[in-house]
RNA sequence: GCCCGGAUGGCGGAACUGGUAGACGCGCCAGACUCAAAAUCUGGUAUUCGCAAGGAUGUGCAGGUUCGAUUCCUGUUCCGGGCACCA
């Protein structure tokens, strides 16, 4: 009786299909754990080796807890909308919505042959309307929610409404108000407004001032906008400020915008990570892009004019060494300060920055700039400043200006060197004038009422003296942004808001969903707005033309899971709070920044307007590497058609040519099939071999299609079974690592599996298993087993946790242990792991019932421990030799017992040891 | 440019809290079985000097701390991920 993979691997997985083996219930009283996995966007081109790293380890955890006694919930769905699927709309005319439905067809075949433990009945996918529904009503709660900085949560507007109406806004003045384009004549625009003044105003100024306060809010943005394209592209669809596809200029345009005040959150965002069981890489990435610093907002008046520049800085000590300002190219004031002298320099420098990319701008290194001919007064010392442009500066952060010290700031200074700006020393003999001082431990001095202080002090000094004088306040800033929530598409949730005479209304919850409308054709409509803009009877509507991001459905899904099918509200609150937080969730890091803040923040709310009980999404946090790809060459002849094996390349001038790694077996080309390869394209190939074989060339790269370097998990599966597949996934490295894929190795794990049915039937003589009882060596390896497998698999350690498995095998086997007493542990121990021929062997024992609800073995001490153990011995740090020692030795005994050793002797050369360490259960160390 | 990771034999990797570097597997070499091959099994396999016993070197690179460093510290090189409209 032979290990027959496929058979028993059907067998099961039709077994525990019609069992309903992994449904899982809302219901019961054992203890949850929720296992999670992100969210994949299904594209078109399927699973690859590299996608299903996460989910089998997840698969492994959350069968482990299974087994550990926990009712535990592990979905899977689809994040279905996104802009590949536009695209290829728009490319072959194929509905986004038959193409995703197709793609999600293959995913879910490709995830059924891997064996996974999917509650399928819990499926979601974000492009069903029973679902964006719901993404629609969240929003919609966002939208009628402010956030209250005095109770510190989001708080219904109508609450809002009610303080207007009986006290103005003077208790909760506008968030994030910007005054810098304020004139300073007097005329500063008011922010604030009383009871009387709220009530006497038309709706749409009650209107607009509370959109200034929403949390889901539309105001103005800039996007890449493609006059050729006639359309918005995204980043990455930029490339040197030109777009991808066809190489049209692209520039930046305003265009109306949603957004979410996700900034009214940056202060808990930031506080709550220190509650999370996430990589402190990953808190670090988010506490980083959150941004918190500290420090002033300092008015500086125009001289001569009536305006005045509000700059941002987080060192107000410097500020005696202030030599100018630089503005953001894009800032408000520009068009107002610039002389007449310097219009036409400033304008053409304005125009080149504006066909630059943010990231260009900031991984600039050359520096560039240009004049205003303006000047301001610095208020501590009435010098005046001249006032520069340039795009080192972003408009997005802080207010957009800078009162520039180039004394104590590197980018500063290297402006300052190369437009000849003289530079004031506020460092005394610390600055030599060749680089900037930007230590924080140092004292200030030509600094009038600050001189010979510390920094900190100063900067406390500053402060106060500015908030005096009401020139400046101090100012905790954000590096944050609110969230761009628009798209101008058509694959994505319809907002459900309604345009009338400029106000936008939300719909009635009871309307939703509002369903996404055929289209004809995915062009975008007049002036950037998204395709619905072309469709009659939504523009009739005043329906809003935007639709949401990819990662509005992807910032809530973990709560549809928990109650998938319910048509009343988005979740339960009695289901959400059984299932509560997602106790692990896996995933790359790439969404470190991105889908992790938004969802955090969803959740935020969600549970300040009392919809959920719980304020973090997922307590802890895996992150899988990723699965690169191990591309191989073949080399061709230039201007012929040889092609030379690696080996010999260096006797020709050859073309690298990637080739299909699945027509390679290792390094070796398998010429046939190269020949048949590409409808034959090599048909008449000649090659030039190493004695009788082409060898390939070898580099490791991202997986790709274009590449030739993707490898299907159906082919591999199809070859050696879904075990053997998991096992290997795992074997390869630790989860959390990147690593090149090389399916040579998987026959290891496949023997491996063999190896161990022997352990029960041999093919010739059958049953070897037997009822009898286990030797003390047998229990040894059985219980080292169950420690080593349950520590590994609760660190995540997954690839030891195989090599355990494989140690155990081969130490059974060397011992011949056919024992069912000792071999039904370790099929219960491998059952999250291989699950297929876990229970196979499992019944073959004679045993009834699924090895998935079995209980996981306890480990027991008494079966492992030692009387002695076999020590290095170490000669200056140089271990040298290993001496046997009791572990119930005295310290003096051991000293004797090493120093009496031959070899230790032999070391000493008649010297006495200065010194012997000796730390137990590890080594001990003869210093001479 | 900025932020976050990573680097160990021919290859993937192991090494707990600073304590025997290279577990486990692949590959390779030799042997057994076989007419032969596959499969399977057994042994060997970091580099280097040596017939051997044994020695020296060795965890990207350059330093430092320590009885002892893959592990801690400083500097540096290269590679990967993210940088706000890919998801």
């Amino acid at each position: 009786m032979e290990y027959n993979f496929r058979a028993i691997e059907q067998r099961w997985q039709e077994r525990w299909k019609t069992e309903g083996a992994y449904k899982v219930s809302n219901d019961t009283r054992k203890p949850k754990y929720y296992v999670l996995d992100m969210f994949p966007y299904p594209s078109g081109s399927g699973l690859h080796v590299g996608h299903p790293l996460g989910y089998i380890a997840s698969d492994i955890f959350a069968r482990y807890k299974r087994l550990k006694g926990f009712n535990v919930l592990h979905p899977m769905g689809y994040d279905a909308f996104g802009l590949p699927a536009e695209q290829y709309a728009i490319d072959h005319g194929i509905h986004p919505a038959v193409s995703t439905a197709n793609n999600i067809n293959t995913f879910r075949k490709q995830l059924d042959n891997i064996g996974f433990c999917y509650d399928w009945s819990r499926e979601i996918r974000t492009c069903d309307t029973s679902y964006y529904r719901w993404t629609q009503w969240i929003f919609l709660q966002l939208f009628k929610s402010w956030y209250n900085r005095k109770t510190n949560r989001a708080e219904p507007i109508d609450r809002l409404v009610a303080f207007f109406e009986k006290e103005g806004n003077v208790n909760h003045p506008i968030p994030n108000f910007k005054s810098e384009i304020s004139p300073a004549d007097g005329g500063i625009k008011s922010q604030i407004f009383s009871a009387s003044g709220w009530n006497g105003f038309d709706e749409a100024t009650q209107q607009a001032i509370l959109m200034e306060y929403r949390l889901a809010y539309c105001g103005y943005g800039e996007v890449n906008w493609c006059e050729a394209l006639g359309t918005v592209l995204a980043n990455d669809e930029v490339i040197n400020g030109v777009s991808e596809r066809g190489g049209f200029p692209v520039v930046k345009k305003k265009l109306r915008q949603w957004y979410l005040r996700i900034t009214e959150y940056a202060d808990r965002l930031q506080h709550d990570l220190d509650v999370l069981e996430w990589s402190d890489a990953m808190k670090e990435m988010q506490t980083n892009w959150i941004g918190k610093s500290s420090g002033a907002e300092i008015k500086f008046e125009i001289s001569n004019l009536k305006f005045q520049i509000v700059a941002y800085t987080t060192r107000p000590d410097t500020i005696f060494g202030v030599d100018f300002m630089v503005l953001a190219p894009e800032h408000e004031l520009v068009d107002h300060i610039t002389t007449a002298e310097q219009k036409a320099a400033v304008e053409e420098y304005v125009a080149y920055v504006k066909s630059r990319s943010e990231r260009e701008r900031m991984a600039e290194k050359k520096i560039s700039g240009c004049f205003t001919g303006a000047y301001v007064i610095n208020p501590v010392n009435a010098k005046e400043i001249p006032v520069w442009i340039s795009e080192y500066v972003l408009a997005g952060y802080g207010t957009g200006a800078i009162m520039a010290v180039p004394c104590g700031d590197e980018r500063d200074h290297r402006f300052a060197k190369h437009f000849n700006i003289p530079i004031t020393n506020i460092f005394g003999d610390l600055y030599t004038g060749e680089e900037a001082i930007t230590g924080k431990h140092v004292t200030v001095y030509n600094s009038g009422f600050i001189t010979g202080l510390k920094v900190s002090e100063a900067a406390e000094k500053v402060i106060e003296w500015l908030g005096d004088e009401g020139v400046g306040e101090r100012k905790i800033n954000y590096k944050m942004r609110d969230a761009a929530f628009s798209r101008q598409r058509y694959w994505g949730e319809p907002f459900p808001i309604v345009w009338k005479d400029g106000i936008a209304y939300p719909l009635e919850e009871s309307a939703l969903p509002l369903e996404l409308p055929h289209v004809d054709s995915y062009k975008p409509g007049p002036e950037g707005e998204g395709p619905l803009a072309n469709i009659k009877a939504w523009t009739e509507q005043h329906l809003e033309t935007n639709t949401m991001p990819g990662y509005a459905g992807s910032s809530w899904y973990f709560l549809r899971y928990m109650d998938p099918h319910n048509d009343k509200t988005f979740c339960d609150r009695k289901v959400s709070d059984y299932w509560n937080q997602v106790d692990l969730y896996i995933g790359g890091t790439e969404h470190a920044v991105g889908h992790l803040l938004y969802s955090r923040m969803w959740t935020k709310v969600l549970y300040d307007l009392g919809h959920i009980g719980f304020n973090e999404p997922f307590k802890r946090l895996l992150n899988q590497g990723m699965i690169q790809g191990s591309s191989r060459f073949v080399y061709r002849v230039r201007g012929t058609n040889s092609f030379v094996s690696f080996g010999l390349i260096e006797n020709y001038e050859t073309d690298k040519i990637h080739v299909d790694v699945n027509i390679v077996d290792g390094v070796e080309l398998d010429i046939e099939a190269f020949r048949k390869w590409r409808n034959a394209e090599y048909a008449n190939a000649e090659f030039i071999l190493e004695g009788d074989r082409y060898i390939c060339g070898v580099e490791v790269e991202k997986m790709s299609k274009s590449k030739f370097n993707t490898v299907n998990p159906d082919d591999l599966v199809d070859r050696y079974g879904a075990d053997t597949f998991r096992m290997y996934e795992m074997f390869l490295g630790p989860v959390e690592q990147s690593k090149p894929w090389d399916t040579k190795g998987i026959e290891g794990v496949h023997r491996f599996l063999k190896k161990l049915w022997r352990l029960f039937y041999d093919e010739q003589k059958g049953k070897l298993w037997t009822e009898e009882n286990p030797s003390a060596e047998e229990l040894k390896v059985l219980h080292r087993t169950i420690k080593k497998i349950e520590e590994d698999t609760e660190h995540f350690s997954f690839n030891t946790a195989v090599s355990a498995f494989m140690i155990a095998v081969n130490e059974l086997t060397d011992l011949q242990c056919h024992k069912k007493a000792i071999l039904e542990n370790i099929l219960v121990l491998l059952t999250p792991y291989a699950p297929h021929v876990a229970e196979e062997l499992w019944h073959l024992l004679g045993n009834s019932g699924s090895v998935l609800d079995t209980a996981y073995p306890v480990f027991e001490e008494k079966y492992v421990t030692e009387s002695s153990k076999l020590y290095p011995v170490a000669i200056n740090g140089k271990t040298r030799t290993e001496i046997h020692i009791a572990l119930d030795a005295t310290p003096q005994q051991v000293e004797e017992l090493v120093i009496a050793n031959e070899i230790v002797q032999k070391w000493l050369e008649g010297k006495t040891p200065k010194k012997v360490i000796y730390v137990k259960n590890r080594m001990i160390n003869v210093v001479v």
